[in-house]
DNA sequence: ATAGATGCAAAGAGTTTGCATAGGT
DNA sequence: ACCTATGCAAACTCTTTGCATCTAT
């Protein structure tokens, strides 16, 4: 990673400036605002590159893409997945404990946590029934 | 699901009989020591038909593909992914507590946790490299 | 006999990689 | 000018699907 170039700066903007963890397709989306014509392999080298430089995290979920974020953010923190827009947010929390409920003779060295809900933009179906 | 094949028997067995989550992958290998030649495609058949029945329950992780396990061990609890050999294992605990932890206007409907570590198959590098 | 299940191979989604070319420095 | 980064397309992994054939009932 060794040269600045238009691309790889609105890549690295896109997941800067998002308040939230994106995904590749969504990077490419945001950056080709910036580049149009920008493919998706550029995005996922920068996203490779930017990884291993510690410039961006990977935020891996279960059952869904992996979704991106700046390091900045780095303070351990969950994630909260929204099942109706699939969009990702943080959560600034975590259940510390219980981390070496693990069988003995097992190490624990990371753990992920993930809520499923709905978002406060997509609201439960019960809601939208009701008034 | 109407017929009980020898294939969706053999599926069914390794599954039932593991005692841990196993990968569409590791049921195969298994299933094909009961049926010679068994397709993959077979496999991912059954594990879909098995789990919309409600005889098996699919195990989401971040970062790695799906797992599946018998619905008999059904009363919530989460899983332990070893770094190293990639199996997975159930841990009979949850943190319960926080999942309230959303940010306003979030509804949370169920959560995933798991831990990452080595199991005790796979000692950490430290203890390798020790006495 | 009949219709669901299987095996193979092709098709898809997401991600990675090879190669010629564009573009930072 | 040099050499890294890009774009395109092919390759790869995991999973799903179409189709002819097999087989449980």
């Amino acid at each position: 990673m060794e040269r600045e170039t238009r691309q790889r700066t609105a890549i690295r903007a896109a997941v800067e400036l998002s308040d939230r963890p994106l995904s590749a397709l969504e990077i490419l989306e945001s950056a080709q605002e910036q580049v149009a014509g920008m493919g998706i392999a550029t995005v996922y080298r920068n996203l490779k590159a930017l990884t291993e430089s510690g410039v961006l995290t990977v935020v891996s979920l279960a059952g869904a893409n992996p979704r991106y974020e700046a390091t900045r953010h780095g303070h351990h923190h969950h994630h909260f997945m929204c099942t109706e827009c699939e969009r990702v947010f943080d959560i600034h929390s975590c259940p510390g404990s219980m981390l070496d409920a693990a069988p003995k003779g097992f190490t624990v060295e990371r753990h992920e946590l993930t809520l499923y809900g709905r978002c406060n933009e997509c609201p439960p179906d019960a809601e939208r029934a009701g008034a």
